[in-house]
DNA sequence: AACTCATGCAACCGCTCACGT
DNA sequence: TACGTGAGCGGTTGCATGAGT
């Protein structure tokens, strides 16, 4: 209130005496006049009815909830207008509660309820003409709701009272309506009810204490931030009226719609049906805290919405209906609703986590277990971290990915060991100091973890960062981290052993069990030598770019996609498809290479291969194509193109640990291949794994692969070799290019790629997946066959990221025509330039 | 003020794994 | 060992929201 004044109405009222004020005292809180509670109930019938209340202890819970709702929400109305009892006082505390009031079964109780005792208390006291007076003047001109609580103050301060009895009068007949109303309902007995009375009233005293003497303050929620900011304003005890101005203008002109689009999230605030009472209370209470408040208003604005688009849902309309329930309905899908999460949330408290399925047995929650798991995980559990990422959290999360990829789970478990001060964590109210001993979850290792964020939370996080980044043609990560990254995987391979730099990562751990040969494609160099990141991977890891694209790919041209694990499983066998068998002329015999491989991966690193298939074992005859070799990604085949195309790969990058041994072995040992699951390419064939299958419809890998594929082997085949067909003019390397963490300008290209092509990527997507095609001259230079120390592999990558820097890098022509690439690469011949001319719609001959 | 569009989030879906019988 | 069930993970989708026009 602003300038308290002096109670206007005490000049005028009779004196009075203290005899005659307790008497009046006492029969203004007397049940006979009407106090509010008796028209809702404050929510306990709806609350017995969803079983949210099943025995006294239930509703000795629920009062102390409901109390804290009225101390916080009406507590300052009575305060000011007890204070202030004035008319115009009254009129404007009216107005702002009605705009408070966000549930219109609430609001229609507490005006009339208002209008009530205005009306008896006029009648009763009189001894008191402002009374009447103010009621006189109020009644008709639509200025003043007659809300209940101001109206309590009004007579209280008029009466005489002070305004901590006048509070405490109202928390009284508020806990003594719940208490009739419990009585009512025979949840209680009448002396059962009076000495729960009894002990609820020392919590009351508390929670007056707590609130009382608040002055409601004025906050303009202008959108869901100020929401936000409101509703901490609230947890803190610093603010206690939801007040949106724009509210009660419109409201005052008397519109039923917002005269703003922007003030929907205001004016929508308004739900009504009769179970929320019972959200807005119970919620209010629990160890949500008053952020929960306001966050049942949002959803139960949600709740209106929804309840139209899902009127399908029977299921719903019982749960939101507070109607209980017979026969079989169908499970509720869609949005959660505040009732729902109430259920839900006082299901775990009574029954833990877990057992899922029977939620619905218990509860009469009309939702699926999985539904169910996922609310209470997300959104519902008491440990969650809400808001936005701290920039802390952000650099762990981009740090975390670069190392384990899109392992969203152990990443959030990861990510919660960042809350930084255990003590100052409020989460929901609740002070992690004091529980962090029973909320810590110890991983498997050991560790504790505190998971604050949802492995969704990081996922939606993740992505949208990627978008974003990709948008801005920026890498998707920071240089310190790629050489983080990439300093661990050397020190990895320093340790001469199987790196175990994550123990609890199988994925990882498979990974880096399998040294690349360090062997050096001078001329892929381009591709990744050039391209400082990958901005063509979105979840690609800087880790497995690192270790693949840089400590190998660069080395072996071993490239890798490091999407998710299935992808890259079908991709790094795309990569090496497309090669007939008969790979001969300049192209180094494939068993010749195999045995690199093989001496360097059983030799080198004193372990023969993690995947259950042996190497030697490959059947070079029927293979005839070098796992991981350019030799095929050249394209050099050409002399002959009539083989049927084998597929063939190492297991450069693993695959999941969904992948069974036995998979991988009849993957890796090139069994039959199978009917092409690409439409374009023949030469792109897919590992009969499930795996392979149900990713082939991912939209960035394959998909875009072909379209470059195609794309390009028919813009060649009509320029250059009219007469030949597509195998041998091209060969795909396909996303593993990608996963080189030097492949940013490729991706960048991705942006800008030719517009007139029908994939849109082609120039960058050939650049990356296809340069290293090279007429057949030039094989055995460009497979240049030996092994380097990855120190001097990494250098070409700093060497060309500063030629970058220098360079737009956005124009693969650009690109193609610095002084850089043209002095260390262009005479390589490894790259067939002719194929990004034409991509690039140049006229290259 | 109305409309469009990009963005972010919550929820769902499909799949796999773990575990018990 | 096979099977069923519960639980978890990762990818995708639909919708609300806010910014821009």
């Amino acid at each position: 209130m602003e300038g308290k004044k002096e109670i206007d109405g005490a000049k005028e009222k009779p004196a009075s005496t203290s005899f005659s004020l307790h008497w009046s005292q006492w029969q203004l809180i007397d049940s006979i006049l009407p106090t509010g509670g008796f028209a809702h109930s404050f929510g306990i019938e709806a609350a017995i009815q969803a079983r949210v209340i099943l025995n006294p202890e239930d509703f000795q819970t629920y009062v102390i909830h409901v109390l804290e709702n009225t101390g916080s929400l009406l507590l300052p109305y009575v305060y000011s207008a007890a204070m202030c009892p004035d008319l115009d006082n009254w009129r404007k505390l009216d107005r702002m509660l009605d705009a408070t009031l966000t549930n219109e079964v609430s609001r229609k109780a507490s005006v009339s309820q208002g209008s009530a005792l205005m009306r008896v208390a006029a009648a009763v006291f009189t001894e008191i003409p402002s009374l009447k007076i103010m009621r006189e003047m109020s009644l008709g001109s639509g200025i003043v709701a007659f809300h209940h609580a101001p109206v309590f103050g009004i007579v209280c301060g008029l009466l005489g009272m002070d305004s901590e009895t006048s509070q405490r009068a109202y928390m009284f007949i508020t806990m003594r309506d719940a208490f009739s109303a419990a009585t009512r309902l025979n949840l209680v007995g009448p002396l059962g009810a009076a000495v729960l009375q009894h002990q609820v009233s020392i919590a009351a005293e508390t929670m007056l204490k707590r609130w009382m003497n608040r002055e409601h303050t004025h906050f303009h929620i202008k959108n869901r931030n100020r929401l936000v900011t409101y509703c901490e304003l609230v947890k803190n005890s610093v603010a206690f009226c939801f007040c949106p101005k724009r509210l009660l203008k419109y409201k005052e002109n008397g519109k039923n719609q917002p005269e703003d689009s922007k003030e929907a999230v205001e004016t929508t605030f308004r739900p009504c049906h009769p179970l929320l009472p019972l959200v807005h209370s119970f919620l209010v209470a629990t160890a949500r805290g008053h952020i929960h408040e306001m966050s049942s208003m949002m959803k139960g604005t949600e709740d209106n919405k929804r309840s139209k688009g899902h009127q399908d849902s029977p299921a719903a309309d019982e749960v939101n209906g507070g109607g209980m329930v017979g026969g079989i309905t169908p499970l509720k899908k869609g949005p959660w609703t505040s009732a729902e999460d109430a259920i839900l949330i006082d299901y775990v408290k009574k029954h833990g986590e877990g057992n899922w399925n029977s939620v619905q047995k218990h509860s009469g929650l009309f939702r699926c277990g999985k539904s169910c798991r996922l609310r209470w995980a997300n959104h519902l559990r008491p440990d969650l971290k809400k808001g936005s990422f701290t920039p802390e959290e952000e650099n762990r999360i981009i740090e975390l990915h670069a190392n384990m990829g899109n392992k969203w789970a152990r990443m959030a478990a990861e990510v919660g060991n960042l809350i930084p001060d255990l003590k100052c964590v409020r989460i929901h109210n609740v002070v992690w100091e004091e529980e962090i001993g029973r909320r810590g979850e110890i991983g498997s290792s050991g560790e504790q973890k505190l998971p604050g964020r949802t492995d969704n939370e990081i996922k939606n996080y993740w992505n949208t960062r990627t978008k974003r980044l990709q948008r801005a043609g920026l890498p998707l990560y920071p240089p310190e981290v790629c050489l983080r990254a990439y300093k661990m995987n050397k020190d990895g391979q320093n340790m001469g052993k199987l790196q175990t730099g994550d123990a609890h990562d199988p994925d990882m751990m498979l990974t880096d069990h399998f040294k690349i040969p360090e062997v050096e494609f001078k001329t892929l160099a381009l591709n990744q030598g050039v391209l400082p990141y990958s901005m063509g991977l979105f979840d690609a890891s800087a880790s497995s770019m690192l270790k693949q694209g840089v400590g190998s790919s660069y080395g072996q041209g071993l490239v890798f996609p490091t999407i998710h694990p299935a992808k890259r499983f079908r991709e790094s066998q795309t990569i090496f498809t497309g090669l007939d068998g008969s790979v001969s002329g300049g192209i180094p015999e494939f068993d010749q290479l195999t045995d690199y491989h093989r001496g360097k991966i059983t030799g080198d690193f004193g372990f023969s291969s993690p995947y259950g298939f042996d190497l030697s074992n490959y059947d070079q005859s029927s293979c005839g194509v070098l796992p991981g070799s350019h030799a095929i990604l050249n394209g050099n085949s050409s002399s002959s193109s009539s083989s049927e195309p084998i597929y063939r790969a190492t297991k450069l990058e693993l695959p999941s640990l969904q992948y069974s041994e036995t998979q991988q072995d009849s993957w890796g040992t090139a069994a039959s291949p199978l009917p092409s699951l690409e439409s374009v390419d023949t030469f792109i064939q897919s590992p009969p794994t499930k795996e392979a299958k149900s990713d082939g419809q991912s939209p960035r890998s394959s998909g875009l692969l072909e379209a470059v594929l195609y794309e390009s082997r028919t813009l060649k085949h009509y320029k250059k070799c009219p007469g030949h067909q597509t195998s041998d003019a091209f060969v795909p390397i396909g996303c593993g290019v990608h996963s080189s963490p030097l492949n940013a300008c490729a991706a960048e290209w991705e942006l800008h790629a030719d517009l007139n092509s029908p994939s849109g990527h082609s120039a960058s997507s050939l650049f990356s997946e296809c340069t290293p095609i090279s007429g057949s001259s030039s094989d055995e230079q460009a497979y240049n066959v030996k092994p380097e120390p990855i120190e001097q592999v990494f250098l070409p990558y700093v060497e060309a990221r500063e030629v970058l820097n220098q360079t737009d890098c956005n124009r693969p022509d650009a690109l193609l025509g610095s002084t850089w690439f043209s002095n260390k690469y262009h005479n390589d011949q490894f790259f067939q330039t002719d194929d990004v001319a034409a991509l690039l719609g140049g006229d290259q001959p």
